[in-house]
DNA sequence: CATAATACCGATTGACGGTCGGTTTTATAT
DNA sequence: ATATAAAACCGACCGTCAATCGGTATTATG
């Protein structure tokens, strides 16, 4: 699954305000970039196919919004893109994670220090 | 930076076996694809100027080996396609474990904890 | 039922990976 | 030095896909 800069965009947008139709997207990024309706609704559309977005009529306009939140998007790209070079995704994490691990801050690493914790507990509890 | 199939597997390759010029690429990969030397060459020369393979002749042909480890070049990866999504890449690393972390056994979490222990032990000696 | 608003269709463009034939360059052997 | 074999290099073509947008069909509403 490739993304587009516009698709991307466009994912941001929905994560950060919601729910919206392809007129008030239009009016968000044609100041930004550019831009006809049309092409907007087409991205729309490529996100909807793609199982990125949802929707519903409301009126004339369909309404969109992610079908994901931003957190298990990122988690997917990230199975999907290490899939091809580690044999499970567990694997991958640890290599992205000590490959980065050099540039993180100590608060940084006590922050995933904590989640993970935290992971454990609940699991624990299961 | 967005990797083809063959291109992902010609790394692959380099990373499980070193180094290698066209002709032994592509004895490794006829038998399973197909293509022609040619092709392997287009690759090779295609991943040489995304700079994820270097080269130095020997004899008649260039031998090429990859510039970064596995795991640099996936985290490298990582942060290049979560750059546009997150401020920074520990943001990324927090959201992707968040939603992984559900389908992580006890065992791979405590190996992760294991490993951030390791880098704030060597972080704190430097 | 008219019309305004939106969806939908189809064509075009630009990148890019994969593919490979043909030509040029170069390392080696005589 | 020169022939030749081996490899690099060039350029073309195809398929895919995101971006773009004009034009047409559909549909919700007054």
């Amino acid at each position: 699954m490739t993304l587009g800069e516009l698709e991307k965009a466009v994912l941001q947008f929905f994560w950060k305000y919601g729910e919206a139709d392809a007129k008030q997207v239009h009016a968000y990024f044609e100041p930004k970039r550019g831009g006809t309706l049309n092409t907007i609704q087409s991205t729309l559309d490529r996100l909807y196919k793609k199982g990125l977005l949802k929707r519903h009529k409301s009126g004339y306009a369909y309404l969109y919004q992610a079908t994901k939140t931003k957190d298990d998007f990122i988690g997917e790209l990230f199975v999907d893109l290490t899939k091809d070079f580690f044999a499970s995704p567990e694997n991958a994490l640890h290599a992205a994670f000590s490959s980065l691990s050099s540039s993180l801050s100590d608060k940084e690493i006590t922050e995933l220090e904590a989640l993970i914790d935290r992971h454990r507990t609940a699991s624990d509890s299961e």
